[in-house]
DNA sequence: GCCTGTTTAATACACGTGTCTTAGCCTGGG
DNA sequence: CCCAGGCTAAGACACGTGTATTAAACAGGC
C-alpha cells in the first residue's frame, strides 16, 4: 500500500511537489494537483494519500533521507578530526542540501523546505528533520562555536539563511554550475556564525546580567 | 474618500493587519476580516477598499512612511560622516524597522513585511519600499562594502535576515526591552555583510573569470 | 473462466469564497 | 424639516473547495 505504487501515484507527488514549490503548500488545492497530474478524477489523491499532510510527507521523504545521509556522513568525518573550523561546520550545514540543486525534483524540494523551516510550528517541526541530521549539526555547532549572546539564535539564523538562499537559487532560471554559489553561501553562513559581539552588545549583556543578579 | 474614514474602516485595517500577520496575506478571506472587525456585513471591505491589495496598502502605508523617515534621517547623518563602519550600515538597515517593535500594530506590520520581502515578485516589489529608503540604503552599502563576489547578493541576504528575524521577534510573546536583541541582530547583519571570501571561493572566482575570458 | 482486491472514474453534497445588487440607516447642510 | 450622501446591512449568484459514495476497469491467483 505504501512504496512505489501505481505510476499515477508518482505523477501525483510530482505534480504536487512542483505546485507546492511554486505557489505554496497551503494555497494549492487538491483538485488542482489532480488536474495537473492528469488523473482527471477528484479522489485519486484522496485514495493514495488521504490528506494534504500525508502527500507532503510522500513528497519530502526521499529527498530528506538523501540529505540526511549526506550530512550524517560529513558529521561522522567531523567527529574524527579535531579542532574543526567554523567554515567546516557551515559547509556541513549547506552542502548536503545544496546537492539537491542537481537532483531531479530537488529544486522544488528545496523551495518547499524553505517554506517549512520558515515557521516550523505550522506543519510540525518533525517534518523539517530537526530531529535528524539538522539536529545533530546543531549539536556539533554548539560544541565548536565561540560563546555568544544566544548561540541558538545564531544557529537558527544560519539555517534560515541557508535554506532561504538555496530556495532562491532553486527558483531562478536553470544554472549548471553551482559551485561558486555554494562556496559563497558557505562563506556567508560562516560570517553569520562567527559574527563578533560588538561593544554595544557586550555592554547591554552586562546590564542585563546585572539586573538579573539584583532581581 | 481616502484618509481617516469612519472608524469601521479603521477596525477593518486593524483586523486585517493582525490576521495577515498571523496567518499569511493570501490565506485569510475577506469575509473573515469583516467578521473579525465586527462589521458583520460582507461588503464593507469591498466598499472601503475594493480589493485585498488596496487593503494591504492601507495597512502598510503609515508604518512604511514612519520607517522610511527614520532610515532616511540616519542616511542623511551618514552622508556627513566619512569612512563609516560596516556596523553603522547594518544599524541603518536594522534599527528603523526594529523601532516598529514598540509601535501600536508595528509587530503585525513587521510580520507582513517579512512575508512581502520573501518573494518581492508576488505582490509587486514597490510595496516593500525598495524604491524608498531601502533602496537608498542599498546604494550607500554598495559604496562602503568591500568588493565581494556578489555584493548585491550579500545586501539582499542582509535584508532577508533583518526582516525575518524581526518578524520572529514580533511573533513571540510580549517583550519590553528590545535593545539587546536589536544590538545582537546588528552584529549578525554586520557579520553577514563583512563575511570574508574564502580561498575556495577565491579560486572558483578565478576559474570562472578565466573561462569567461576564453568564451 | 471467474472472482478478489487494487486502482481509477464519475458524481453528489455541504460549505466557504469573492463579487454584485438592493435596500436601509444615520448624520450634516440647506 | 428633509433629504442627499456616506456608510452599513442583507442577501443572491456563480464558483471552487474538501470529502464521501458508488460504480467501473483492471489486474493476478486458483
Amino acid at each position: 500500500m505504501d512504496r512505489k505504487g501505481s505510476e499515477a501515484r508518482d505523477k501525483l507527488v510530482e505534480a504536487a511537489r512542483d505546485l507546492f514549490a511554486e505557489r505554496g503548500i497551503e494555497v494549492v488545492s487538491l483538485r488542482e494537483i489532480n488536474r495537473a497530474a492528469g488523473q482527471a478524477n477528484t479522489s485519486a489523491l484522496q485514495y493514495h494519500f488521504g490528506d494534504r499532510e500525508a502527500l507532503l510527507d510522500a513528497i519530502l521523504e526521499p529527498h530528506q533521507t538523501d540529505v540526511d545521509a549526506r550530512r550524517n556522513a560529513l558529521l561522522a568525518d567531523l567527529a574524527i578530526r579535531e579542532g574543526p573550523a567554523l567554515r567546516d561546520l557551515a559547509g556541513i550545514l549547506v552542502r548536503p542540501s545544496a546537492a539537491m540543486l542537481q537532483v531531479e525534483g530537488g529544486k522544488a524540494y528545496l523551495r518547499i523546505m524553505a517554506e517549512l523551516i520558515r515557521d516550523p510550528e505550522r506543519f510540525g517541526r518533525d517534518r523539517i528533520g530537526l530531529r535528524g541530521s539538522l539536529g545533530r549539526w546543531a549539536l556539533a555547532a554548539k560544541r565548536v562555536m565561540p560563546e555568544t549572546v544566544s548561540p541558538l539564535h545564531r544557529r537558527f539564523a544560519a539555517m534560515q539563511l541557508c535554506f532561504h538562499e538555496l530556495a532562491r537559487r532553486a527558483s531562478t532560471r536553470r544554472r549548471v554550475d553551482h559551485r561558486l554559489f555554494v562556496s559563497d553561501l558557505v562563506d556567508l553562513t560562516t560570517g553569520l556564525l562567527a559574527a563578533p559581539i560588538s561593544q554595544e552588545t557586550e555592554q547591554l549583556l552586562q546590564e542585563r546580567d546585572a539586573k538579573r543578579a539584583i532581581g
